[in-house]
RNA sequence: GCCGAGGUAGCUCAGUGGUAGAGCGCGGCCCUGAAAAGGCCGGCGUGGGGGGUCCGAUUCCCUCCCUCGGCA
């Protein structure tokens, strides 16, 4: 068959740089962008805020000019952001990279995003702020437990995989409930992704954990060496959405602010929420068997990295 | 040097003559419209070293070492 051919029949690629924050997606996706003829897509919930350039260590403004970055900056710290608006814009970004016969890098460590993107959400709306407050001051006064008794009535399936104890799941469960008339663990089961359309490859970094936390302790100091103290200031000016106030950095030095602790407090505290969140964000990955693992070794360099991603992508 | 207090988990400490807990940390896991969020599970330990009493010692006794406070 001609190449040509093979090649109209062949899905196109899509690939997705992941790992735990701090691990050096930034720069090693940027060199496999070079190599790629590829643009980078930011696959991570807090880039997607305008304002949050440091607290969310964004790609740099030169870097930036160098390699197409999308899914940056495109929604207002005062603006509640979701999966599911988060997917459906990512969908679009494809399209437009693809049609342009350049390669879509994912990058970023917000495995919702990432997973939702690869295999799919459901249609139907189910989301009902009205509800959803009601519920959660039900919660407040009956406890959560109360909740899962009714969820369990109402969509046994769901209620056993949720913990009486997970407030957000059970009260989420509900409204869809409520909201569509259909239990959430049947609406769950309908979803189509990426990987029916496209060759989705996803490469995880990962370092040894000691350098790992290391790294993430000289992220923190230089954040505060790039002035993150004056961002956050300017966004606690702000009325910040639920999504945009949980960014690690905001509540600690918020509280630093008020004199509730010291600078050296809130900084060890913004450490040990970037350790914890690392720890999440790689239990999330492990568990998704189609992952590629990428350990980067101690003095490996960015570019090394991206070589070693270009093997695997195009095997002799 | 003397007097006093103390040495128990990575840290701060509790407790008991029958091989030890708590908080934090740390590790593992779950996750489908707030996900940098939220939830679950796990003690991870030669009880400062050595000796003695006792059926049995982390707990009682002796000794040595170390830390802190006071007096010199």
């Amino acid at each position: 068959m001609p190449r040509f051919c093979k090649q109209l029949l062949m899905k196109k690629k899509v690939i997705f740089i992941v790992g735990p924050t701090a691990v050096g997606k930034t720069a090693c996706a940027a060199s496999l962008a070079v190599k790629l003829k590829g643009e980078i897509v930011s696959c991570d919930s807090m880039q997607v805020y305008t304002g949050m350039d440091i607290i969310s260590s964004k790609a740099g403004k030169a870097l930036r000019k160098k390699i197409s970055h999308h899914l940056l900056d495109i929604v207002s710290v005062e603006k509640e952001y979701n999966v599911s608006q988060y997917r459906a814009a990512a969908l679009k970004v494809i399209k437009k990279i693809l049609a342009h016969d350049r390669v879509p890098i994912f990058v970023g460590g917000t495995g919702l995003y990432m997973t939702i993107l690869i295999d799919g959400i459901f249609k139907e709306k189910g989301e009902n702020p009205e509800i959803r407050g009601r519920l959660y001051e039900e919660s407040k006064k009956l406890g959560s437990a109360f909740l899962h008794e009714r969820l369990s009535k109402v969509d046994p399936d769901a209620a056993v995989k949720i913990h009486p104890n997970d407030a957000k799941r059970i009260i989420r469960a509900l409204e869809v409930f409520e909201a569509t008339g259909k239990p959430i663990s049947l609406l769950q089961k309908n979803r189509h992704g990426l990987a029916d359309t496209y060759d989705v490859r996803v490469f995880c970094l990962n370092k040894q954990r000691e350098k790992l936390y290391q790294r993430i302790d000289e992220r923190v100091e230089s954040m505060f060496d790039q002035g993150l103290i004056n961002e956050v200031r300017s966004l606690l000016a702000l009325k910040l959405s639920k999504t945009a106030a949980c960014a690690i950095g905001i509540k600690e030095l918020k509280d630093h602010f008020g004199g509730l602790c010291s600078l050296d407090e809130a900084k060890a505290l913004m450490k040990k929420n970037s350790r914890n969140y690392a720890k999440r964000q790689l239990t999330w990955f492990r568990k998704d068997k189609r992952i590629h693992w990428v350990e980067i070794g101690d003095d490996e360099k960015p570019s090394q990295v991206a070589s070693r991603i270009m093997k695997e992508l195009n095997p002799k």
